[in-house]
RNA sequence: GGGCCAUUAGCUCAGUGGUAGAGCACCCGCCUUUUAAGCGGGCUGUCGAAGGUUCGAUCCCUUCAUGGCCCA
């Protein structure tokens, strides 16, 4: 390369009157980038051989010290020193020092890298790996590929990117000035893959069911709507995997789950993101019981395989997800903490009379279920830090599980409680075909009444059922709210790359 | 949906009824083991938007936008 050329002083500037600052950062950089050029380089280059990736050669100085490597990534600072210079370059392990000497790489070498490379932009350097006189492990650059110029600045190097609304708005700055958020969603990574490979060595299918749906059942959620042009049909993004799994095991895939995107058309808030991720799985010939021996075994090995413990920490609370977590009924947690025995709501008016009793703000219509949830949410919840299974729900609110046969207001169903936070929610199956329908027409009736997230009525599903559904159990796991507490992060939108944001 | 808070340079943040500052980044110079490198010099603004009050508004008022927290 050319060592000749130097930029103009001020690069190519006139007068900035009608730019802001930031076109100026970007004009100089482009400037730059069309020097690189220039001098014969492709400022955008096409690829680079790595040996090591940077944590590498922390990892294993003592091993590698002396010898050549390779390394490629961002350079996140530069420190020039006159005839020398430090410069931190960051790939996806993190960050390795590197040290450029004039008298290594040659005049013309060191006047590119001092005069045209500058923090953001992507190099490939080759050199010694070797420690400073300050303990600092870094490569003693031989030679180095400039790979891609960066037209914009990076974020403050001390300080980093803040703003919560730009980290989520461009998640990409985030990631590469956060290492911590990088490692948010690595291990967010890691816990799905950890879950996959828990439940396919149990013998579980995963498999993968439509989004697009004539009708959205499954679950108490409104949904989204669409329109599919050449069939000019409405359609609706699922609000659960439920009723399509069972489908599978009916027609005799035994076990199967399904992670996959669900979306419901609700609020936002820190638990809520109108799209999350689900596990949902269901093992024939099982039942709720067992789904919790599986829910506590699955979240503690997942725990274990990924951050090497069952003990989390999660904002503030120390939490053990080691098994046997404890199992309560519903009934006598309600009584327990909010002194109220559910077994005494046998009806709707009952309910309604306790709700406005304990001053109750029902967002759903005041039925014995939803009352009972109300309870549970202002009540129970805030003091169910340690797992707990809360077994037994009531039938109104449960349309798709078996009903208890000792007590028919009630059915084979839990919920996991961690941190406050529902985590899971099973039971076993309902798969009475009749009951079924009946449950459906209830739903309805639900919805006639105002309840706009009362279940559809899904007629294909119960002829499923009416060729037999096998005793089931099934699974669901709130993903998000799963890596919220491995990761300990106090939103659902620090464990979502690209959240909903209203657009700017 | 309601309440509170925030929005100032590329980033992180101060600030005042009299037309705006710091650190980092950036530019110029010096510097061959630094690391928030250092030293010297320099540049940088639709103060979220629109109205209003005022001689004068980034500041006070209203509305709106976006985000955050809490409540529903």
């Amino acid at each position: 390369m050319a060592d000749n050329d130097l930029l103009e002083p001020g690069p190519q500037l006139e007068s900035s009157e009608d730019k802001s600052r930031l076109d100026e950062l970007i004009a100089a950089r482009r400037a730059r980038r069309d020097e690189i050029r220039r001098r014969g380089v492709d400022p955008y280059g096409h690829r680079f051989v790595r040996s090591h990736r940077a944590s590498d050669l922390h990892t294993r100085f003592d091993e590698l010290v002396g010898s050549d490597v390779s390394v490629a990534g961002r350079l996140m600072a530069i420190r020039l020193h006159g005839k020398a210079a430090f410069a931190d370059l960051a790939d996806q392990s993190g960050k390795i020092q590197l040290h450029i000497r004039q008298d290594i790489v040659g005049e013309d070498n060191y006047k590119f890298f001092a005069e045209l490379v500058e923090p953001g932009d992507f190099i490939g350097a080759h050199g010694q790996l070797f420690r400073t006189h300050r303990g600092e492990d870094s490569v003693e650059v031989k030679s180095f590929e400039f790979l891609t110029k960066a037209l914009r600045p990076l974020p403050d190097k001390w300080h980093g990117l803040r703003d919560v609304e730009t980290r989520y708005r461009q998640r990409y700055v985030d990631l590469m000035v956060n290492p911590a958020v990088r490692e948010v969603f690595i291990t967010r990574s890691r816990i799905i893959t950890s879950i996959r490979r828990y439940l396919d060595a149990r013998g579980f299918l995963e498999v993968e069911t439509p989004v697009l749906l004539p009708l959205a059942g499954g679950a108490t959620a409104r949904p989204f709507k669409t329109h599919h042009n050449a069939l000019d049909m409405d359609l609706y993004l699922r609000i659960a995997t439920e009723l399509h799994l069972k489908r599978l095991v009916v027609g005799g895939l035994e076990r199967v789950y399904e992670i996959g995107r669900i979306f419901r058309n609700e609020g936002i808030s820190t638990k809520h993101n109108p799209e999350f991720t689900s596990l949902e799985l269901y093992q024939a010939y099982a039942d709720y019981e067992d789904m919790m021996d599986l829910t506590e075994d699955l979240v503690a090995a997942v725990a274990r395989e990924v951050l090497g413990t069952t003990r989390v920490h999660y904002q503030g609370h120390d939490i053990d997800l080691a098994p046997p977590w404890r199992r309560v009924t519903l009934r006598d947690l309600v009584l327990e903490h909010a002194g109220v025995d559910i077994y005494d709501l046998d009806s709707d008016d009952k309910a309604k009379a306790l709700a406005a009793a304990r001053d109750l703000t029902m967002d759903k219509p005041a039925t014995v279920g939803n009352v009972i949830e109300e309870l549970v949410d202002r009540y129970v919840e805030p003091f169910l830090i340690q797992p707990v299974f809360i077994k037994d729900y009531p039938i109104d609110i449960s349309p798709l599980a078996r009903r208890r046969e000792d007590m028919p207001r009630l059915v084979y169903r839990f919920e996991a409680f961690v941190a406050g936070r529902e985590l899971a929610n099973a039971f076993s199956e309902l798969n009475d075909a009749d009951d079924q329908r009946q449950r459906f027409l209830d739903q309805l009736a639900k919805r006639r009444a105002g309840d706009e997230e009362a279940h559809e009525l899904d007629e294909d599903y119960i002829q499923a059922l009416e060729y037999g559904l096998c005793p089931t159990g099934g699974l669901g796991i709130g993903i998000d709210r799963l890596v919220m507490l491995l990761t300990d992060q106090p939103s659902i939108r620090d464990v979502i790359l690209f959240p909903l944001l209203r657009p700017r």
